[in-house]
RNA sequence: GGGGGUGUAGCUCAGUUGGUUAGAGCGUCUGCCUGUCACGCAGAAGGUCGAGGGUUCGAGCCCCUUCACUCCCGCCA
């Protein structure tokens, strides 16, 4: 017999059908035994009772977690036996045949738990926490958020195009991650904090609408709303202004929470504009949290900062730096208002702020060589820096780029907003830990010697050294096969 | 790199001024139970109180060291 998805069986009372799942629960009253059955879709309550011998004693051997196969009578219960904090309430199961396909241990914290057990001890099993019907939920959200966005932009005719992982590193912002270039010793790719770059070539490549929801990876400290690695929806189009950026997204937040959180009020519509200047005067903040309630778990307070500054002074590094990027469009007016005065110039770039916080950031590009070439000058660049990490970038202008612009979402922190979760790590599948460990594979983990040689790379002592005092093994600690 | 918090049973936690044999709820195990759905009832098992050292007649509790977890600041174009 064919499988029957959990929820289905409610509407199929009076039908004998084959369901297959997890043991939810177990009611052992003796001669009649209740088990709840789970899969994907739902929960439903079996009756095992001595009407159905074999199955009623295989029963009392089921355990929370075991996997099982069961078939039987689907019948709809009598008024008083509804249940109906669970969407099969209406119905219940003979078990008249039944079948265990997996025993399972007992597991580390309860799956139906009503106390959640401490992130650690979720992280290393998160496999089980995943069959949570929190988690479950959140990954079920993030799946359908990620369809709208393809789905919306495949209607306005955005190709998606996936860009490269192991890229060249831009030493501007964020640390990156590196992995060696085991054909090229002494080399290393770089993961990207971003397909910044990329993007904007696809633009000279005439592709003129481009997204992708893209993994970023930036080696910083984590936070609740961090991650070393997280995705983000990457827009990217030709031929446009500020405007019809908003416009896009705009239309694209509005019509997903429409459609996929129809309890959710978005406060403003259109959403309110206040320029960089206005917000940090009025809210102290680039990303001001404009809810009227803020204990509303329901209530959506969208937010656009315009005008953000092109350049900061870093007092940190002591020196100019780019607020967004170096390939951001300074405002024309300023540039010529203020030839010698960087520091007072606007750009172009924007972003949208979400009950406090920043989950879309954009700006339109500098597309023609010479202003290119004078940003970098303020950063500090030299000619011979800038053509070393940026030459592929300035020579693929000369040869025609459009004028193009474009915009970046914090997907993992869009879905945690709307899941009404406190950190980016409930609504992704497999997250690291605060100091950037996964608990469940171990990972970093040290590589073997062999690994390490090929990858011509050389521990330095003093971590030999400590791992040897802490007692711990290291890769390539037996220094004499490295070299 | 810096600061705060936490660490006691499988899980979540309580543990008084330092004082007898370290507790609860849930879970687990055994038995009973034909209408439960947070089933119920009876019983049981389960502890290196993170680790090491110190003070004390006596330490889960005080002191030192250390480890782990967690949040925040720095950092995150």
């Amino acid at each position: 017999m064919k499988r029957t998805p959990i929820t289905e069986t409610v509407s199929k009372a009076g039908e004998k059908v084959r369901v297959e799942g997890w043991v939810h629960t177990r009611r052992d009253h003796g001669k009649i035994i209740f088990i709840d059955l789970r899969d994907r879709s739902g929960v439903l309550q079996i009756v095992f009772s001595p009407e159905f011998e074999k199955a009623h004693i295989l029963a009392n051997n089921l355990r929370s977690e075991f996997v099982i196969a069961v078939e039987g009578t689907v019948n709809k219960r009598p008024e008083k036996m509804v249940n109906d904090k669970i969407a099969t309430g209406t119905v219940e199961m003979v078990g008249e045949n039944l079948e265990i396909l997996n025993e399972a241990k007992t597991p580390p914290f309860e799956i139906d738990s009503p106390t959640a057990a401490g992130d650690e001890i979720r992280m290393k099993y998160r496999y089980l926490d995943l069959r949570r019907e929190r988690m479950k939920n959140n990954m079920m959200m993030r799946h359908k958020v990620i369809k709208f966005v393809r789905d919306y932009f495949d209607a306005k005719n955005f190709w998606e195009i996936e860009t490269p992982v192991l890229t060249k590193g831009t030493p501007e912002g964020a640390r990156e991650f590196i992995v060696p270039a085991r054909h090229w010793p002494g080399k290393f790719y770089v993961l990207p904090q971003s397909p910044q770059q990329f993007k904007q070539l696809l633009m000279v490549s005439g592709i003129e609408k481009y997204f992708q929801i893209a993994r970023c990876f930036r080696d910083e400290d984590q936070r609740g709303d961090r991650q070393a690695e997280f995705t983000q929806i990457d827009v990217e189009l030709s031929f446009v202004d500020q405007e019809d950026i908003f416009v896009l997204v705009e239309e694209l937040m509005i019509e997903m929470i429409e459609k996929l959180y129809p309890n959710k009020k978005i406060a403003t519509k259109p959403f309110p504009r206040l320029t960089y200047a206005e917000a940090m005067a009025k809210y102290q903040s680039d990303k001001p949290d404009l809810r009227t309630n803020k204990d509303d778990p329901d209530e959506l307070a969208f937010c656009w900062v315009v005008d953000m500054p092109m350049f900061d002074h870093s007092a940190s590094e002591k020196k100019t730096v780019a607020i967004h990027h170096p390939f951001t469009m300074p405002n024309a007016e300023d540039m010529a208002k203020y030839p010698d005065e960087p520091l007072q110039w606007r750009a172009y770039a924007y972003d949208l702020a979400l009950n406090g916080s920043e989950i879309w950031g954009g700006s339109l590009r500098i597309h023609r060589e010479g202003i290119q070439k004078k940003v970098f000058a303020i950063l500090g660049l030299s000619e011979d820096e800038t053509q070393r990490r940026f030459g592929h970038m300035l020579e693929a202008f000369t040869y025609g780029a459009p004028p193009h612009g474009g915009i970046a979402a914090g997907l993992d922190r869009i879905v945690t907003i709307l899941q009404n979760e406190p950190s980016i790590r409930e609504v992704i599948a497999f997250p690291k830990t605060g100091d950037n460990r996964d608990l469940m594979m171990g990972a970093p983990n040290i590589v073997g010697v062999k690994a390490l040689t090929e990858a011509h790379i050389k521990l330095a002592d003093e971590v030999i050294a400590k791992a040897k005092e802490q007692g711990e093994t290291v890769a390539g600690s037996d220094t004499s096969l490295v070299d």
